[in-house]
DNA sequence: GATGAATGAGACTTCATTCAT
DNA sequence: GATGAATGAAGTCTCATTCAT
């Protein structure tokens, strides 16, 4: 006779954080892809694999989900461009590779996508709000900045305003992983060598 | 008591016309910006100056409203790249005024933007996808053909497959005007010449 | 063959307004009988005659609604206090006319009790509680202490603290009024005479 | 590896009956505080220290928890009545003994709290209703005829029906106990001495 | 013909109740 | 036996669509 036993508290604590992680992940992509009014809670939960109401144990509503995604957006982006100074050669090398990574890697491209959406949808929570003012492109620019000299004095990227080529390269970056349209043989993404044209400048 | 005279049937008929570019237009914007979900029959209405009950006198429901603004964005997006050869100049001053012209006019974009909104929206009308099968990009990119082969002897445009060249800057364009982020100090929209570093190639 | 005219815009303005009384009847009605969780949006709507998203035009939500109430009835509840003085008779009298009447009347008893539930209810909104604290039972001792005063120095009153006197008249008068128990042949209300002997004072 | 002794069939009814008190107590303070639809499961079984599926292997449902919690109030309800002949002095101390008494003791009033909700609230089981009519005040009154009587005899108690004195207070006892207000400085409950004035009769 | 009031379907959220562990 | 995770029904709210006036 098999004696079925509870869980040990660790056990619990364990899956519960693996099941937060479920939510997160599944509303990750959820609200990247579709926006805030657009990804419906039963949307996440069955992407999940959960039921609706699951949610609402680990989060009060579907603003302080968004909120707390916005949150780990911020970070995550943050981080994510910190990351170029780990990678190998010179700024423009390093600057190319940031891109390509970017440009291929779907998970890297959601806090991305996930800001966008906070920065035009309708209805954010003021939460949010007040943490994209504090952690605006701005700081993406600063981050950048010293990268960005470094290659404008070695030539390798074109005269000019950095902090607007920043500026630039960052929006239409955003703008593209936003731009999320199903890749056929038509439609053709920039690729990351395009987009350091306008980074190292025209010939013209 | 005030007598109106009846309206002739040929001024019914134009009024009925006048009406229904009304809500046309007015639906035109409202989608472009709120995207299919976003946009509230309401807003239209009120955007249009009638009531709610007036636009079901001319579209049997929303989604054949959308519809309708569909094809017409196709019709528009294709008109307003054909007119690229009527500006002047070389092939690479005709670009650049096109993209400069599409960045500036707020109603030159709403074609494009209508049509990304299409292109991901999640519960998109089934004539609406067939539709941009076959209007897709690749139209645009035939008719942009003939100028960037002429560029591209020119000496002016980059190098390589001229296809995913054009590709890409359309994507890039449509990326950008669907972008629509607020604009402040730190995000600063890339502007027509560095679009231009796009076609033009890289010093590299 | 009848032509159908549209209202004017005159006859619009007071169907709506006739439609907002009829809301704002049953809401107090059902409020005041099951409070601020018990009463349902569709009881509402079905006591005033309507389907539940009609209430939404006229109030934003449950919350406003019951909040609209709350003013209304601190309105009321002060009028209907200040109603005393317009009573004939001496202070005694005047007190035993307004309990026998306020007794009488579920419409007069509907704002006290509507009040009673803003105050024990879980989660009043905080406009509630904000006008709560600013036209308190003080507000209503103050009202009546004057004639209070004179019908103790009358000696028709009992002696002692008047504030405290008043204030516990209030108290059971309310209490009552809450206590909504269905009268049997058991349950029996005491009548305004038995309340008049707490004003009045003990033979003891 | 902990062994258990197994406990002996006894413990296990013991324990399984300190269980089930342990949950009638709570359910009894958490109804009575917060009635029938304000008191949710989950309340009752952290007040208990159990966990909330505990409950069911006690009570088939809220409702039938509630059921029990109302039989029972009603029994404490007329025992605590019976009491106040157990209470030293006249007719008119242990009248003035037992108000007192009830209260200032909040376990005291929880029963008469209990009573009032499942009167009150508009989805209460049959089988209250029909327990309700069965054990209603009548029987209070019927208990306490004696001593009002010898009371009324004594001129302690104001003359006429005694009946409806004695369900007079009884009400108004209730309605206090259920009135429940947030005693501020403003509200002022109504004390032992003002309630006997109801009792003894005026001096008028 | 026009208006805006009314309905009903669908999304968010809560909670009693069930059930896997 | 116990726990707390999972479900589903019900309530609030929004909006496309219909319809009385």
């Amino acid at each position: 006779m098999k004696r079925v036993t509870p869980l040990t508290e660790e056990q619990l604590i364990k899956r519960r954080e693996s099941r937060r992680k479920q939510i997160v992940d599944a509303a990750f992509k959820v609200f990247a892809l579709r926006g805030l009014n657009g990804a419906k809670m039963s949307m996440i939960a069955e992407e999940a694999g959960l039921s609706a109401g699951q949610l609402y144990r680990f989060f009060e509503s579907k603003e302080e989900l968004f909120t707390t995604l916005i949150q780990q957006a911020v970070l995550e982006s943050t981080q994510g461009i910190e990351m170029i100074y780990q990678l190998p050669g010179s700024p423009f090398e390093k600057v190319h590779h940031f891109i390509s990574y970017v440009m291929e890697n779907k998970d890297a491209q959601y806090p991305f996508m996930l800001i966008h959406h906070a920065h035009t949808a309708d209805d954010v929570p003021k939460e949010v709000n007040q943490l994209l003012q504090q952690f605006s492109v701005k700081r993406h620019i600063d981050l950048l900045l010293p990268l960005f000299e470094e290659g404008q004095q070695a030539g390798e990227f074109a005269q000019g305003d950095i902090r607007q080529l920043i500026s630039a390269l960052l929006t239409m970056l955003s703008a593209i992983m936003t731009f999320n349209m199903p890749i056929d043989n038509d439609h053709q993404m920039p690729d990351a060598d395009m987009l350091m044209r306008i980074v190292a400048g025209s010939r013209k």
